[in-house]
DNA sequence: GCCAACGTTGGC
DNA sequence: GCCAACGTTGGC
């Protein structure tokens, strides 16, 4: 099992929108980025990652799973795109917030930190149970 | 709201 | 294939 980490602007889509879309999920769309595209071709049917508020919060809320592999991107005509859909696990007891993250001994080489405009970035075994902890959950 | 960092586009 | 111009992201 692979980890990753999906980041989105809770002002369009939020962790309450994503738990509201429940066990169904919702299609990762609109990235136009090859290294985050490239991410999502990687990912397998129950890999799991983590849920990322950026600009507002700036914290990890969540733990969601790959429910759907990477298929054309239905937002547009460009064969170049396409996306994984993802749904919901569980919400973080305690958020995880990236000025955490920056401090925390373990997660000094996340991409989260080093490339912060990644959009959708893998995260380490290690970092992956080093969150957990801290987010009050179970790895 | 600003701006640095970065990725993409397109002319040459 | 290079690189300048431009657009976007996201922390601050």
């Amino acid at each position: 099992m692979t980890f990753w980490l999906f980041k989105s602007e809770p002002d369009t889509w939020s962790w309450d929108d994503q738990v509201a879309k429940g066990a169904i999920g919702e299609e990762w769309h609109g990235v136009r980025n090859y290294q985050a595209r490239n991410n999502m071709r990687a990912m397998r049917i129950g890999d799991r990652g983590f849920f990322y508020h950026s600009n507002v919060g700036k914290e990890i809320v969540g733990v969601v799973e790959v429910c759907r592999e990477s298929q054309p991107d239905s937002t547009t005509d460009d064969p170049r795109w396409d996306c994984v859909y993802i749904r919901a696990v569980i919400g973080l007891k305690q958020p995880v917030t990236l000025e955490t993250c920056k401090v925390q001994p373990g997660l000094e080489k996340m991409v989260l930190i080093n490339n912060s405009r990644l959009s959708v970035q893998p995260v380490s075994a290690g970092e992956w149970q080093i969150i957990c902890e801290l987010g009050g959950i179970a790895p």
